[in-house]
DNA sequence: GTCATTTATCATGC
DNA sequence: GCATGATAAATGAC
């Protein structure tokens, strides 16, 4: 039995700071018109990070958060990806 | 009586676990069968002592010989695999950093720092 | 081997 | 009290 213990101590300060409204807004736009394949590029990844003010480890972060959480309970997100289909009429044909 | 859900979300494929899937079903009556939890994915947590001796041989070289790995995993009573792939994450952590370091120092901007 | 990603877990914000 | 961003095992593509 692998025993896990919770001998967790500061290995790293995992300061977080909520993103701006804004830049969330951003992120989620791209994330419900792209939602057959919410990967985006790299290059995709540089540009988003440009737009939102953060960096594109954090965009990384960000999708990788969303597309688990969203998975996971969907039903949780249908309002929101109401919200953001109707705010978004683009193609999402990749 | 049921409501018949107009447009249903399409199960992308994205949306499937890989392994282990943890959660329960998702769309049951849809589209898939969602077995209970089976197998959760183990995550190790690695002890005080381990995480210590791991940086030291990270220290010493970055990359790990087959018999030291041997010798390790005895010592640290872990599989061979996990320090393989500490080794690898580790690696990429490292990277990282020096990346980090790399860009601080030269063009204007950048300091991401505390 | 690298490396993007998945997944669990952590720490914080509110 | 969960939502959310960050970190680190673990997986899989290549």
């Amino acid at each position: 039995a692998v025993m896990i213990l919770r001998s967790r101590f500061l290995d790293a300060r995992r300061k977080r700071r909520n993103f701006n409204k804004q830049a969330t807004e951003i992120l989620n736009e791209y994330f419900y018109s792209h939602l057959s394949n919410p990967y985006p590029s790299e290059e995709a990844k540089e540009e988003l990070a440009k737009k939102c003010g953060i960096t594109v480890s954090q965009v990384s972060n960000w999708f990788g958060n969303k597309r688990i959480r969203y998975k996971k309970n969907i039903g949780k997100f249908q309002e929101e990806a109401n919200i953001y289909a109707a705010k978004t009429a683009v193609t999402a044909t990749n | 009586g049921l409501e018949e859900p107009s447009h249903v979300q399409l199960p992308f494929p994205w949306m499937k676990s890989t392994k282990a899937h943890a959660w329960k079903g998702q769309w049951a009556g849809g589209a898939y069968s969602v077995e209970p939890e089976e197998n959760k994915r183990t995550r190790t947590a690695y002890t005080r002592a381990q995480l210590l001796e791991l940086e030291k041989e990270f220290l010493f070289n970055k990359y790990i010989s087959r018999p030291r790995r041997v010798e390790l995993a005895v010592m640290l009573n872990l599989t061979e695999r996990h320090i393989k792939i500490w080794f690898q994450n580790r690696r990429m952590k490292w990277k990282k950093e020096e990346d980090k370091k790399r860009s601080s120092g030269s063009a204007s901007g950048g300091g991401e720092g505390e």
